[in-house]
DNA sequence: AATGAATGAGCGTTCATTCAT
DNA sequence: GATGAATGAACGCTCATTCAT
């Protein structure tokens, strides 16, 4: 599984099946911080989410905060680390589809869903916080929901199912921007309709780009 | 009214342009920290911008700030109304298409151009403080972009140029949406690349989306 | 008239009849600006009300204000001045009782109605935000309100009608105890009863104390 | 629960007074600044005293103090939760009077006393900014200080030695107006006299109303 | 592993007052 | 007589971070 390897570290070298209580409770602490954290963020946006609200809604002192994160900042890296690994689950999931044009369209109703999706880190208000241009690891180049799709048009234009106009990372660019200004768009009307079927038609244009 | 003033505005055809020294220098004061809050805003984010760094770079004092603005915020909301009347004024100024559909082709090209031009108050760093959807002032319906292209779209509808398989007001969040994802975008690679050139391909195929 | 010495100054000597628009002009803006912040003061409290909120309202500038009062303190000095001449004027024109005791209540009776009526500077939200120890104007010695019900049972006591187990001082300032106490606690609970009515049995009670 | 301070509390009887040194270092902060705070607030009153005023006295940061106490206000809070523990082990420990009026009398003199006394957080400069009738805390019914007497004006009308014609709440406002007119007056004139001998005359006349 | 006391610069905002015009 | 631009210290409060215990 995608989220194991922070636990790993842990210490199942020598006990891998009975960690002692200390383990138990490190694990514990850590992943209840890295929760409260995500989910306050969610709800407040980042800014107005302070140290001292994560750890009086986890339960822990700020030192004990600073003992599993160098900062605040690093729950956000985490997150960010979490979601690639968890959507990369999500899609090795999803059975595929013949033909690359349709395997690309699923991709993005899967991105849409994932990014609306009140999961692991999602949902509107998670998006409302995240959806910044100043967000840095957004832009971050080489993030799996990216080169994912790269490598499927990659494919696709090899099968000369998906058009030679722009490389595989320019389709990439192009088809993001617009699944981006949906979800932005969404969030900024309050999530007053249902994105996935508003997504729909949107999805099917890009289709159509993508196969001429 | 006693004052001399407001005569001069209203009958002083020969010498409109000449107040008092001291409403000169309230102007001046007033455009000098607006423009100053504005240029660090663009640079560094609306939150990372204190009072204190605006009065600083701009020579006054705090209570200056606080003689001309009622907060902070209201920096943020004149550059908004600011920018409508650009935009208004900038539209205006274009001469018309024969052609409903190129018409609005023409209007989400200047949409680009104008909000990614190193202008009156815009630009990437700017639009990277701005596109958030967070920002309450971006969703407020009516605003004149919206407005005016809503009223285009619906004249087009009447000409049967422009299909009706949505609404104006529908058409309008759908074009914005992939035009606010574009922006978005460009901003995220931090404007590696031309923007304007780049719209163009989702331009006509938003064109083609209102065409039949 | 009590109030007039303020007024003579602006200059009647001359032309006491018929001011210069000028002198009105002048008369009417520092009448004015005493009403408003008067006025303001009772409502919000001397605290809560800045110099800029009684220009705002009484429709001039700083400058006019502070060309008219040294400070915003000399508002309430004039307010206690202004009150005085006012309570001794309406004390004048009540008719005399025969014997002190009554006049010392019928007295007692009247500074209640006076504090308490909703007249040049009085009412409930005043009294909250007179009635403070703090307020130093309160205690000074002399003030009109003392001085006659001073006089008052001074000469009861020469006629044998009032007590003379206390001076004339210590009677006022015990009276004056038990009159602040009432006005005290009605404000503490906001007005909710008839003040007047209330301290009638105070007041008889107090006229008892002082005939034995 | 893991921790031991809990433990101390609850079964250390040999050793009751050893927290840790980090509570106790906690708690002489704690303390340190709410007796510095209460002793400026004394001094210079609510408003004259500024948190900065108070941390700077204290030897604390501004932080320290906002970790101890929530805000400014909470200052005022504690001091009149602490007034009436104080005020009813205060009155608990007096030797009971054989008569209801007796009773009552004593407890407006211990009254007069305990709001006087330079002791726990109290005095005349204390006074000098409590007794305000924007104290929202003052009004407060319920406070012990009131419903002590009430209940014992109860026992002494159901004994039928206290008269019937108010109700016990009537009758404790009634008492708590002149008890409250005579601190006023005394901070009024800045405490130049003995309060407590000059209350005994008030307090001798409040017990004769409450007989008949 | 965990605590929480302590820091202190920083925030947005207020406001009585001055003074050149 | 009147203006209002300008001052700047002060306010209550926040918060990421450190570190002795």
């Amino acid at each position: 599984m995608a989220r194991a390897p922070a636990d790993q570290k842990a210490g199942n070298r020598r006990c891998p099946r009975k960690p002692t209580s200390r383990q138990i409770r490190a694990q514990t602490s850590r992943t209840r911080i890295y929760e409260t954290a995500v989910a306050l963020i969610k709800k407040n946006g980042y800014d107005n989410t302070s140290i001292s609200d994560i750890c009086g809604e986890a339960g822990i002192s700020t030192g004990a905060f600073y003992h599993y994160f160098k900062s605040k900042h690093e729950i956000l890296s985490e997150l960010y680390i979490r979601a690639d690994y968890f959507f990369e689950d999500y899609i090795a999931a999803r059975k595929k589809k013949k033909n690359s044009v349709e395997e690309a369209k699923d991709y993005m109703a899967v991105y849409i869903h994932f990014v609306t999706l009140e999961g692991l880190n999602n949902g509107m208000d998670m998006c409302r916080n995240l959806y910044t241009p100043k967000n840095e690891l957004f832009a971050k180049e080489g993030r799996s929901m990216q080169t994912l799709l790269e490598t499927l048009i990659q494919r696709g234009q090899e099968k000369k199912e998906i058009s030679l106009k722009f490389t595989p990372h320019e389709w990439v660019n192009f088809l993001f921007a617009v699944l981006r200004g949906i979800v932005f768009d969404w969030v900024l009307r309050s999530g007053v309709y249902d994105i996935e079927e508003y997504a729909k038609f949107h999805i099917e244009c890009l289709g159509n780009y993508l196969s001429y």
